[in-house]
Order: structure tokens, then sequence, then C-alpha cells
RNA sequence: GGCCCAGUGGCUCAGUUGGUUAGAGCGCCGCCCUGUCACGGCGGAGGUCGAGAGUUCGAGUCUCUUCUGGGUCGCCA
């Protein structure tokens, strides 16, 4: 018996010209595809701006050469444009798209609340939120994302490069990774489970399998913290590593990181960039100090009394970062040896001080970004301090696996990638960067 | 959750010690403009001032309640 199938081949080439290589068309007759961004009509011709996928290209219409009429356009009408390229002197790119023809796919039937093609979207956070998938679509908006999207990107490639293994754990588990962060309750058909607050014990476990591994994924948090810099759900960047010979790997293996996702936004994002005359800090190398150096060092500075001697409150991060900026020129400042009771239970004690850990955050202009450390690779040390911390040891089985079999010296750290965008753009709400944000009121859109 | 601040056309805001018909910019509609790039010019429509109660001859403005949002603190990346 004969089966009928098609045979699906694969994407065909694109006919649509690449808005970067206009420059080498000039003279050629082009398709071209996107939305109608703004029509400003002017006496006898209309300027025509359209938006493609990443940037938005200027067009012309004139009735001395198209052969359609103006009014079939309408703002946020997708079309599918022929067009000629033209030499013109008195264009910024030195060349223009005269619009020859148009098929118009779609169009609105609602003008949009918030007006979305200017310069800027004149509203509030909460309507530019509520109004997320069009609000986006305005040029400085997308281009935010375009440049998260880079981030990563530089991350990816750094880590391919150094030979990490991405892994992806899951979301759904069955006990919270550390203490502290309050965590989402599921009903799991009918058991009790809970969304990841971290993939911490899983990505020790993958050390133990490719010893370098890598994950980009949400993580959730049920903190019912209201600030501009908390969400309930936020993309975490983690990596742990094996044969660590101290944890000053790690924050060495965070440079280099952070490096590439720099070095890949100038190289590659430089549209972006312009867009929201953004400058790249400086990274060539990044300060440390230690906890309770820090902690001393605001006190001076700023004449203040030390009220937690075990972390630091939020004013004193913002002190510090620009103690650092001052004395060094860095907008980064690693801070290491943070007090043994702050930190998780796999958290390795430093031989010398067992009051501090082996572990470190980054600061960046004034803001935690990432946390990390050296961890517990021992059986008998983690087992020891469980129970010194009175905990469950039980409930942890599947985890102590790792150390029970055998572990490598190891590491590892995690950084939002919401903060660190956000701050790179000098945003003063981390929201600003956050796709679609979930935080104590908002699940939509 | 505590404290502080704000709700005025579709959007962002102004509105004096309580006093005629509540203003502006953006957007929208109409007309004009050989080249703008947040284009420009002229004209027009659009408001039960978040909701409820109270004080007063009179409330956008003062008081109370309530809802919504923003900032901040705790906690954290």
């Amino acid at each position: 018996m004969e089966i009928k199938v098609e045979f699906i081949k694969g994407p065909t080439k694109n006919t649509n010209i690449e808005v970067g290589s206009i420059i080498n068309h000039i003279g050629e007759r082009v398709g071209l595809h996107g939305s109608v961004y703004k029509i400003r009509r002017m006496s006898d011709f209309a300027f025509v701006l359209l938006r493609t996928k990443r940037e938005v290209v200027q067009c012309i219409y004139s009735k001395d050469y198209a052969e359609f009429d103006l009014e079939v356009l309408k703002e946020e009408s997708c079309i599918k444009l022929t067009a000629d390229i033209i030499k013109e002197d008195r264009s910024k790119s030195g060349w223009e798209l005269r619009m020859i023809d148009v098929e118009v796919l779609s169009e609105p039937i609602a003008e949009s609340p918030i007006v979305i093609n200017n310069k800027l979207v004149d509203t509030s956070l909460e309507n530019l939120l509520d109004y997320r998938p069009i609000t986006l679509r305005n040029e400085k908006e997308r281009a935010i994302f375009k440049l998260q999207a880079g981030i990563c990107h530089g991350f990816c490639k750094y880590f391919l490069e150094q030979s990490f293994t991405e892994i992806h754990s899951p979301k759904i588990v069955s006990a919270g990774a550390e203490g502290g962060a309050n965590i989402f309750h599921l009903n799991y058909f009918g058991k009790d489970a809970f969304l990841a607050q971290s993939p911490q014990f899983y990505k020790q476990m993958m050390v133990g399998v490719y010893e370098r591994v890598y994950e980009i994924a949400p993580v959730f948090r049920a903190e019912k913290h209201d600030t501009s810099r908390h969400l309930n759900e936020y993309i975490s960047v983690d990596f742990e590593i094996g044969y660590i010979e101290s944890f000053e790997d790690i924050m060495m293996m965070e440079v280099g990181m952070l490096r590439y996702a720099l070095e890949e936004l100038q190289a590659n994002y430089t549209h972006e960039l312009e867009l929201l005359k953004i400058t790249l800090p400086n990274l060539e190398k990044i300060p440390s100090i230690k906890f309770m150096e820090a902690k001393d060092l605001i006190s001076e500075k700023y004449n203040r009394s030390i009220k937690d001697y075990e972390d630091f409150e939020p004013e004193e991060e913002k002190l510090l970062s620009e103690i650092i900026k001052k004395e060094t020129g860095s907008d980064f400042v690693f801070v290491t040896h943070y007090p043994t009771a702050k930190r998780p239970f796999y958290a390795m004690e430093d031989p010398s001080n067992p009051h501090v850990t082996l572990s470190f955050d980054l600061l960046f202009r004034g803001l935690e970004i990432s946390t990390g450390g050296q961890r517990i690779h021992s059986y008998k040390e983690q087992i020891q301090k469980m129970k010194r911390l009175n905990m469950n040891i039980e409930l942890f089985e599947t985890y102590l696996m790792i150390h029970k079999y055998g572990m490598p010296p190891h590491g590892g750290l995690g950084l939002g990638l919401e903060r660190f965008t956000s701050k790179l753009l000098n945003q003063d709400n981390v929201r600003l960067s956050t796709l679609f944000p979930r935080d104590i009121n908002r699940v939509t859109p």
C-alpha cells in the first residue's frame, strides 16, 4: 500500500533582504517584511518606518513611483514590501528604500492605549508591564532583551570554550535546596512538591558526572518581598566546577564569563548599545575584599555603626560600591568570606577560621548580582555540619550520595540575569529587564 | 507585612490660602507643509478629578474609610 506523505526539507532560502546588507544592494529591487512602525506624512510624500526583526528602517512613499495608495497602510499593520534601493545623500544612511508595492498581511483593529512608536514609551511601570506584548515592540524596549540575549550568548560561548556541559535540572522538586528563602508549594498528584528555588543540588550532582556544568533557567522564590530588585521568578545563570584548587578559581571563572558577555555585546550588539546609549564597564580585573573588612571600611568611611555583623544592609552594598568605584574605578567588587551563619549548610568553612566560609558575593553598581563559593565535598564533614545544624539527614539522602560515593573539591555560583542586565543598563528597577515579571502582585501577562 | 508618597481626558503630568467654563505635552480626528527622523504649523473632539461617606453657601483641593499603584525596610540573586 502506498502511503501519502509530504517531505519538509528545512528552511527555504530567504528571499527577503537583511537590513544590514542593504548597502550592498543599491540599485536593486528587493523584498522585505515587517510592521509599519510610524508614518510621517509630508506634503506630497511620506516617510514610512518599518519595524523589521532587529532594526527600524525608513522607507519613502511617493505617488511618483508607488503602485499602491498610502491609505492602505496603518501603524502596526504587517506588510510584505517590494522596494527599490536608491542611493540618496539626503538620507542618514546614504540610501533610501522607495516603496513600490505592498501586500498587507494583517492590520490592527484597535489603537494601542500606550504610544509605543516614540523614542521612549512614556508611561508608568504598571502600564508598561500590563501592556507588555505591545510595549515591547518599542525600539528601545526590545533592545533591552536583545542585549539580554546577547549576554546569555556570551556566557554560553565562554562555557563552551571552557569545556562545560549544559544541563537542565528539574524545576519540580521534592525539597527545598536551601533554608531561608520560602518555596512555592505544589500539589503534585496528591503529594507534596515544590518549585525549585535553585538548581544547587543537581548541578553539584552533575559535577560528579561532567566536572563542569552550567544551566541558565528560571528559579522560584516565594518570598513576600516587594522591592525594585526582587522577583518571585528569575533567571539564574548557574555554574559548578570540579577539581578547583581554591574558591578563587570560581571567581576567576566568573570574571571570564562576564568578560565574554561584555565582549559579545561590544562585538555584535552595537546597534542596541547605541540605541540605549550604554557604555560597557571595564572588566579587566575585579577588586576583592573580605566581608568583615568591608563592614569595617563602610563603618569607618561613612561613620555608621554596624548593626548586623552577619550580612550587608542594602544601603551598605551601595556605599561599598561607591568606595570601591572611587578607589579603584571598578563597578564590580567581590566580597569574600561571608559568615558561616549566613551561608547554606553545604558551604565550606575556612580551615583557618570556621566562623567564615569560602564563599563570595559579587556586587555590581551597588547590587548583589551573584553568590557563590566552595562546597563541602567530604561526606564526613557534610554529615557533621548537618548534625550540628540539627538537619534531618534522611531528607537529603539522594543529595548526599555524591559525597558518599566520592566528589572532587568543587564549587560554583549563581547569577541573577535580570539583575545583571538591569544594572548594566543603569535601570532602577529589575522588572525593566524582565520580559514578563512575576512579583508579589503580578502573574500576568 | 510596617512606614512614606501618589491616583485629574487613551498615556504622562500641572492645577495657588477651598471660589466662575479644570489646563499642558504626547496620542486621536481634520486641514496645511520637497526630506523628516521625538518632523513642523493651524484647528477640533475627548474629563461624573480612583470609589464611598463627611465638613462647607461652595471640594480636584480639607477629614475619614476603602481600593489601586509607586518608594523604602526585612529576606535574597
